[in-house]
DNA sequence: ATTCTGAATACTGAATACAGAATACAACAA
DNA sequence: TTGTTGTATTCTGTATTCAGTATTCAGAAT
């Protein structure tokens, strides 16, 4: 089936892009008129998909309705993290009982190859990919949609790994074994486990860095 | 300071409450000319309107572009709930350290007062401006926005009470005593009790509804 | 009677125009 | 020199128009 799109569905994913990217710094002033121009469309589109991102908490809107590219703490990006330590265990609960076995073989050969040849760009990707994976597969809209704007917000802020594959690839393996013994309770628990230790190492990281400043 | 508003925000908010007021009825599509010339505003802070609320998942739209008023299962509210058990927990540990004296004391006596009167519209007045209020002072503005939308949605589908204040009015007091001894992992934990003997309660209502159905 | 096709009508997305508010800058007064 | 005021320019929010698409209905073909 076609699926019809809109420009304005164009425009927000472009404008996500470059958030992720740098192109559109934390803290930068957006000015619809330059926007809208560089894109190439009219300043309604554009209009619409500002509206969206700062609805995600994307962009700030000042008091006099200028809007900035949101700049997130360190902080803050704990919390997310904590946000999804919960809700994407929950996801994994949920998603244990579907989740087919040819998605599973292939994130632990993904994982299992990186991991064997120390290729931490190759790992990585594997990481992204599942988590990613997680959140889109999660039967249910309402918490693969906050799975989804959690985890690109996060990945905003933080590029690469917070923890080394020497510790996470063994928790990798144990979220998709109980995926394939369809144990959503240890799904659930394990994926805590993995996400929990991710935020203590940022609140160690935060907490050093805080030393530092002080 | 006067704050900036924009017919925008004024149209969502009117739309929001009528999905919430059942005025407008689940599945129900609606037609912009009609809901403009309604409201008495062009179809352009409309249409803006349409689309941050579609982005909340309150309003679903179909291939063609037609909008409607989503339909939210039992099932799916059963997952925001639960999605809440962890996050308005998560919310009552960050607010343990800030919450004043005063609100402590507010709710205290508001949920005391209906308790003893046996007012069960008082008694659910206070259980909403309880949880509304842990939403909105929540320091963390990504927390904050996940709750607040997850909240509204749970109440457009469930009006009144899951479980009656002779099950909860405790467990509300044992969270405020929480609070007001700056225990926070005693008021995530209490807050998360709270709201999952909800979600079982929900479930055995699911269960009893399927059966019925079955 | 049923199905198909084309035209008319209704609806939506995007562009453009307009009005009001915000900001920058120059001139003037103290 | 500094502070205030007035004016010009820029920017944003909203209304309106236009073009494209979806839906409905009537007539023709089977």
């Amino acid at each position: 089936m076609i699926r019809r799109t809109t420009l304005v569905e164009e425009v927000y994913r472009v404008l996500r892009d470059m958030i992720a990217s740098g192109e559109l710094k934390p803290g930068e002033v957006l000015v619809q008129d330059q926007l809208a121009e560089k894109l190439g469309v009219s300043r309604t589109p554009l209009l619409h998909a500002l509206r969206l991102l700062e609805s995600e908490n994307l962009l700030i809107r000042s008091n006099t309705h200028r809007v900035s590219v949101r700049q997130l703490t360190l902080e803050e990006a704990i919390v997310l993290f904590e946000m999804r330590e919960s809700l994407e265990s929950l996801a994994c609960r949920y998603l244990t009982p579907i989740i087919a076995q040819e998605d599973i073989d292939r994130f632990r050969r993904d994982f299992t190859l990186a991991y064997e040849k120390k290729n931490v760009e190759e790992y990585r990707k594997a990481d992204t990919a599942f988590h990613l994976f997680i959140a889109e597969r999660c039967p249910y809209l309402d918490l693969r949609t906050v799975l989804a704007r959690s985890g690109f917000m996060t990945k905003c802020l933080i590029k690469g790994l917070v923890r080394p594959p020497e510790e996470t690839y063994e928790e990798h393996l144990e979220i998709l074994r109980c995926f394939e013994t369809r144990n959503p309770i240890g799904a659930e628990e394990a994926m805590r486990t993995h996400i929990r230790r991710t935020v203590e190492r940022l609140k160690l990281l935060r907490d050093s860095h805080g030393a530092l400043e002080g």
